[in-house]
DNA sequence: GTCGTAGGTTACGGTTGCGTAAGTTACCTC
DNA sequence: GAGGTAACTTACGCAACCGTAACCTACGAC
């Protein structure tokens, strides 16, 4: 044992005993890292424990091994994303408004928790036909798609065709955020309010300097 | 398909010898389907072996491995998308027209090489840190950015924001073929011409019944 | 200060799936 | 119809990981 030095990648993070609690929100926290980093195949249940400075019987003793680390994880993620989209689309006004929030939320979760997201949009624990990032997407559209048809009632517009444009929105704005995961090179307003001017006006009404209305952090 | 018997779930397609070129096709194909169905990691190469009515070292005599049958299969899937991608977006004419055909492209793709598609989604080899769609999508990106830079010029808008609407659009388009791909409840000139109605028009200024400019088989 | 228990360890069994060595069969050529 | 070669097989070695059984150890309560 001896070990204060670590062997090849694990920084073995706690040396000292802890409560159950606390040993079960850290081997959260480092399996959501990993996972994020290398995919849930990819990362062997040994390869947490060392890295929480455990042993693996440990993480069995927690969450019966590493599906269910995973299950914790991913259904944290899912419920935080799912709870601040939900929130952004959920306050009233007008539904440009609410896009404009819907975007901000997710960059700003994307920001935050850039490490679940990355999971989430990874997905793929085999089990589940429907990755879970699929149905909180399928989820988020359904909110839009009711707020859509009541837009377009108002607009004269088909509401049959909501489904269409609100799986169009989502995903525009998904894939968004997944490319400035990467990217970076803007800024999240500036995203954000980009974002809103090509889905409100259109390439052919686009605004030169399109600014956000709501006031953020 | 000139499938013989199949006992449990491996449809033995072929039984007589055969010359080294056709059981590489074979094999691809073979390899093609799993992969859709299953995903990289899932899939064994014994399975493979089997399905393809034919045992394991055949598959490392022509392919080394897995991962190397992988990357076969990847890169003609890349490189067939690309091209009608490309195809579509480098002829001549109205951005919107462009627009429309690199639209209708995807979701012909994705109408006629399901498997390809669903493997180019999932992706994720663990090795290249850039998923091989993911560089596809920067790759189409690019391309209409270029587009995009010389309308805003047209338009008076800053070309510098291109980029970001380029992203916007392919991933757009990209997350729509997705999710059209598993609930096909609309005709595909339907989505398309929904598709560049949003585009172009925006929520705000969204045309009735939307149809599409161009010809298509 | 002993003792119960939560927190932790070492060490092993078992499966799965990759990759290869060595040998076999059909077919084509002369 | 002998033999060479391309196509293919059986059989195995081996490494990685999962999961579990059995055994320690700090530490607060009494």
């Amino acid at each position: 044992m001896v070990t204060t030095a670590d062997e090849t990648t694990a920084t073995t993070t706690s040396r000292a005993r802890m409560t159950g609690k606390q040993r079960r929100e850290q081997l959260l926290e480092v399996g959501r890292k990993l996972f994020a980093d290398k995919g849930f195949e990819a990362t062997t249940v040994e390869e947490i424990a060392a890295k929480a400075g455990v042993s693996k019987p440990v993480v069995y003793e927690h969450f019966g091994g590493k599906e269910g680390l995973y299950a914790v994880v991913v259904d944290r993620e899912i419920r935080a994303l799912l709870d601040v989209i939900t929130g952004a689309l959920s306050s009233h006004g007008h539904a440009r408004v609410l896009l404009e929030q819907a975007a901000l939320a997710l960059l700003d979760y994307v920001e935050n928790s850039t490490d679940g997201f990355r999971i989430l949009v990874r997905d793929s624990p085999a089990g589940q036909s429907t990755g879970s990032f699929a149905s909180l997407l399928s989820d988020v559209a359904s909110q839009v798609e009711h707020i859509l048809a009541a837009e377009f009632k108002r607009q004269k517009l088909d509401p049959k065709t909501a489904p269409i444009y609100a799986q169009m929105l989502v995903g525009m704005v998904a894939l968004t955020g997944q490319w400035w995961m990467d990217s970076r090179k803007f800024k999240k307003a500036d995203v954000a309010a980009h974002l809103v001017n090509l889905a409100w006006n259109g390439l052919a009404g686009m605004e030169p300097k399109p600014i956000l209305r709501t006031a953020r952090k």
